[in-house]
RNA sequence: GCGCCCGUAGCUCAGCUGGAUAGAGUACUUGGCUACGAACCAAGGGGUCGGGAGUUCGAAUCUCUCCGGGCGCGCCA
């Protein structure tokens, strides 16, 4: 609708207006035209008027004026003020608002699409989190945003493909596997357990059923834990090596049993969490330096070859300040490792080389640091660093009520995503980690999540929806079907419900922003409004004592916005109540 | 010290690609069920948009500076 009207004061600014080519050019760029906020200053409002007066130096409301008489000739236009200071607020005849309220449910969950993506492939990684453990709480925010902007992002035209990156090759495998061969002889008990071991409860399940599996026998390495040193990250890594030593292929079969185990129990949270990948991508298949034509090897090496590499004190150190990093980062260390990063650089070139249009990383906030040498390396490599957009995600919160609840993975136990999940539901949780802008600390109240009022926006949303599905029931009870156009009824002198279509007509321009911003919660607050003026004029209309005319007219409105709750729920990945 | 983020009503937060009187919820005061879901609605008070300067016809929004808070600055991942 509003592309009809810029369309229109374009057309305007070529043929009529008599400004000068370029003049009409940046107009065209600067001007804006949207959805008003609300009816008094009519349905669509411009402000071509004071952009253009700005720029020609001449009077935005005679501008406006000119302006004002060449809209009026569209035959969707009933009137057209010049108001404030220049703008023009149109007002649309209520036919063709009917019209649109028409098409708008007749494209049913596909309202509020855009093909703004235009078909461009867009890769999104995010959670990623290490295989050593269940997901916690601050898991949770990145795993909700990511799957909700890939919602978004699909709805508004792009091909979409989510990747979950599995760090199952660094020295935190090691440790897992350490952890639970420990548990798996009894070596500790949980107060002498290594600090820097994993201590938790998952640890001894992982044990319990490899041992009901594999039948190791035990007391097999009393004799290796004599003389441990006292710093618990020398003492965790001296197990390591003891284990390696003891035992190779027991080694290998219990890191391999022991990821395996902990990937099943994030995908499964994940899964409870309606959250799901396309692709999981194994940090381990990048290879090793020893294979020449490992992927890790050939992205060191393109570097190499750039002249971007320099030895220093027995490492490889790739020169990343040339982009604007604080200094430059090792690639190989001196004992002749690849570092993280080395691996994670030859991750991001594999993203690329696999021809996605855009990548978008959603990383924990503590990450912001590393931006820059992720993006030297991609201009490194001969990328443009505009392909990657780095999405940072703040630390959640949780309370209950006043009291703030502790996560300590230190400890071993902690408040886990499947904790939040059992007791929220994995549909209000999502919400929440959604309610906020994502790189802003968030403040989560598991009590408020659980309460039904108002105060509760996922609840007040829901209960919106519900009462137009429990109007509609009623309605069909004393009908046989429900009214599925308006051209009967178009110039009904019913206008009750104006507001609440107007508010509904900004849906698609929401999803719009969501998606160009990233912003989820941006569709949040969107829909909080849209259930405040349902609920209004519910309260304040007797809808069943209306004309058989009014009602046919008001149902049909309800089901528009019941269709743009449901629809923003879901790009959430949330699903809308017919009943609670 | 350097870098990134944040500071809006008592509290929790919207609004930020500059636009028309700065908005919700909560709390407080008050009114509304013989009506389709009152789990709701309506009305009222409450603000130097952290301070200051600049750009502009116009600044909560952009720039600079100061104050206050968070996070990051490994041959960890």
């Amino acid at each position: 609708m509003i592309e009809l009207f810029n369309n229109h004061i374009c057309n305007f600014l070529d043929q009529k207006s008599g400004f000068d080519e370029d003049d009409i050019q940046v107009i065209k760029s600067k001007f804006k035209t949207e959805i008003t906020d609300d009816l008094s200053k009519g349905h669509i409002t411009t402000n071509i008027g004071l952009v253009s007066g700005s720029l020609l130096g001449k009077n935005p409301r005679e501008i406006a004026e000119g302006i004002k008489d060449h809209l009026l000739i569209l035959k969707e236009v009933g009137n057209v003020e010049v108001a404030g200071p220049g703008f023009l607020n149109i007002f649309i005849k209520r036919s063709y608002l009917a019209t649109t309220v028409n098409a708008s449910l007749k494209l049913n969950e596909k309202f509020g699409h855009s093909d703004m993506g235009n078909g461009q492939s867009i890769q999104i990684e995010f959670v990623s989190a290490n295989p050593t453990g269940p997901l916690h709480v601050g898991h949770g925010r990145g795993a909700a945003f990511g799957d909700a902007i890939g919602k978004i992002l699909q709805a508004n035209g792009y091909a979409v493909s989510k990747e979950y990156y599995i760090n199952d090759a660094g020295r935190q495998m090691d440790i897992l596997a350490a952890s639970v061969w420990l548990r798996l002889h009894n070596c500790f008990d949980d107060k002498s357990f290594p600090e820097s071991g994993y201590r938790g409860k998952y640890i001894i399940d992982i044990a319990d059923q490899i041992d009901s599996n594999l039948k190791i026998a035990s007391n097999k390495i009393d004799g290796l834990l004599s003389n441990l040193p006292e710093d618990s990250e020398e003492q965790i890594d001296v197990l390591i090596k003891l284990f390696q030593k003891e035992d190779k292929s027991l080694w290998k079969q219990i890191k391999d049993i022991s990821l395996k185990m902990v990937l099943k129990t994030i995908e499964d949270d994940l899964k409870d969490f309606k959250v799901d990948f396309d692709n999981w991508y194994y940090e381990s298949s990048l290879g090793s330096l020893q294979d020449s034509d490992s992927k890790i090897s050939s992205a060191i090496d393109k570097l190499k070859t750039k002249g971007l590499t320099y030895e220093e004190k027995g490492a490889i150190w790739l020169n990343t300040e040339k982009a604007g990093d604080d200094k430059n980062r090792v690639l190989i260390r001196d004992d002749g490792r690849a570092t993280y990063f080395a691996a994670d650089l030859a991750y991001h070139k594999d993203k690329v080389d696999r021809g996605f249009d855009k990548l978008i990383n959603v990383w924990g906030a503590d990450h912001h640091g590393y931006i820059k040498r992720i993006e030297a390396s991609l201009e490194g490599l001969g990328f443009s660093k505009n392909k990657l957009h780095v999405q940072l995600v703040q630390f959640a919160n949780l309370y209950q009520g006043k009291q703030k609840v502790k996560m300590s993975t230190r400890s071993g136990s902690f408040y886990t995503l499947k904790d939040l999940i059992a007791e929220i539901g994995a549909d209000a949780a999502r919400f929440y980690y959604l309610s906020k802008q994502a790189d802003q600390h968030l403040d989560f109240d598991i009590e408020l999540a659980k309460s039904q009022n108002k105060e509760n926006l996922i609840f007040y949303i829901q209960y919106a929806h519900a009462r137009i599905a429990s109007l509609q029931s009623k309605y069909l009870e004393l009908n046989q079907s429900l009214p599925n156009d308006l051209e009967e009824i178009r110039n009904g002198s019913y206008t009750a419900c104006d507001k609440l279509i107007h508010a509904a007509s900004k849906f698609p321009g929401v999803v719009e922003r969501s998606g160009e911003t990233l912003q989820p919660h941006i569709i949040v607050f969107y829909l909080r409004d849209l259930a405040q003026q349902l609920h209004s004029y519910y309260n304040d209309n007797p809808i069943l004592k209306e004309s058989q005319e009014n009602q046919e007219s008001i149902l049909q409105s309800l089901s528009l916005v019941k269709l743009v709750i449901s629809n923003g729920l879901s790009l959430l990945g949330i699903e809308a109540l017919e009943k609670m």
